[in-house]
DNA sequence: CCTCTTGACATACGCCTCGTATGTGAATGA
DNA sequence: TCATTCACATACGAGGCGTATGTCAAGAGG
């Protein structure tokens, strides 16, 4: 056999490229990461970056690709273990702001991904995470827990404000109690979807 | 006299810089605009730049600096008309969400600022526009109206809202339509911060 | 009126980076 | 065994940034 030695080696380049592209990414920012010292860094060169990829910014959609996933995948996780569909999106929220203390997701995603990449609503895979929440928002307005708004532009924003809570937390002095009131606003927020007034279980 | 013939020289010269940075940071994006061509294309070279700014990033956070007080402006200005403080604080959302379909902000501000300079939430004139919300939500509280939620939290939040929204208008297919959605969805988030669950006038 | 200094800007240079074109050796297939 | 492919390395050219150096007009002083 050894019929995929090619193959298999390949791809297993291809996954170290990438490996080190998040850690450059993150690290020096997209703009300031060397193709040259990150393929050196796996013990390869740039016609490997070429051969495999597009060009660098080819090698970009692939790391945002990746994280994409696993945020998506960790998100799903959330909700499913939220004991009711609006605790689910409450947490989702939350989890949300505290993934993007993650210095590798806050670069890559939410700071040079869209500068290079374009508005993150167009990438493919369509932002799985943003996917996410709609699902939860929808199945919501259906139980007649929240008000019937449009569910993508509530999704969005909802995301939106997740996001610039994040920011915010990864940059403050006191990450802590920042967070909790991130969190506080965030639950504020979201509560004006709701169709009554009293917050359900 | 004519004291100040080299002084008005410069000024002018930086002004000219700067629209041309403006025009080059909109239209091509920070990272792919020459400065080779940016001041060729008001009569100068290289040398003017460095000499005035310092760095190609120095232009860059001169250029913000300049938007930041145009939107600043225009939001007061949005602020003071409007009839009572709560559409007051919904009329700044609108605004701000309208603001950034100008590519030119979107791309700047919205894009290649953060990636490039860093979350404004450590800019220098400390992001007015952020500052303009927090001040109207702080009067809205003082007047019960508004739930006692952490000021800058609830500030940051609501224009990360109106940004993502922004966003989303200006990558959509249909901005007019989309742009009613987004406006109706930030209304509703909005209320969430309102103590009683009806709409103050 | 003449000289000297200052400073705003132009010019010239080196270094780095990206993308492509070309070369090469190992894995495949006959 | 030989030819082919292909994954990757090497070599090359273009362009951009930042700095060091040059230059010439505007002001200061006698």
């Amino acid at each position: 056999m050894a019929k995929g030695k090619r193959a298999a080696a390949m791809a297993e380049n291809r996954a170290k490229l990438i490996r080190a592209a998040r850690e450059a990414f993150a690290t020096q920012g997209y703009a300031d990461a060397s193709m040259d010292e990150l393929t050196a860094a796996v013990g390869l060169t740039r016609g490997a970056l070429y051969h495999n990829f597009e060009d660098k910014k080819g090698l970009l959609w692939a790391v945002v690709e990746q994280i994409d996933g696993e945020m998506a995948e960790r998100l799903r996780i959330v909700r499913e273990q939220a004991p009711s569909p609006w605790l689910g999106l409450l947490a989702e929220g939350s989890a949300y702001i505290k993934m993007a203390l993650d210095p590798e997701i806050q670069r890559i995603m939410l700071l040079d991904g869209p500068a290079v990449l374009g508005d993150p609503s167009k990438w493919p895979g369509e932002n799985a995470c943003l996917d996410i929440t709609m699902r939860t928002i929808r199945a919501l307005i259906e139980e007649g827990i929240v008000k019937p708004v449009d569910v993508e532009a509530a999704g969005r924003l909802l995301n939106g404000a997740a996001l610039s809570a994040a920011l915010w937390v990864a940059a403050a002095d006191d990450p802590k109690s920042v967070l909790s009131k991130a969190v506080d606003a965030f639950r504020a927020l979201a509560s004006g979807l709701l169709r009554e007034a009293r917050e359900p279980a």
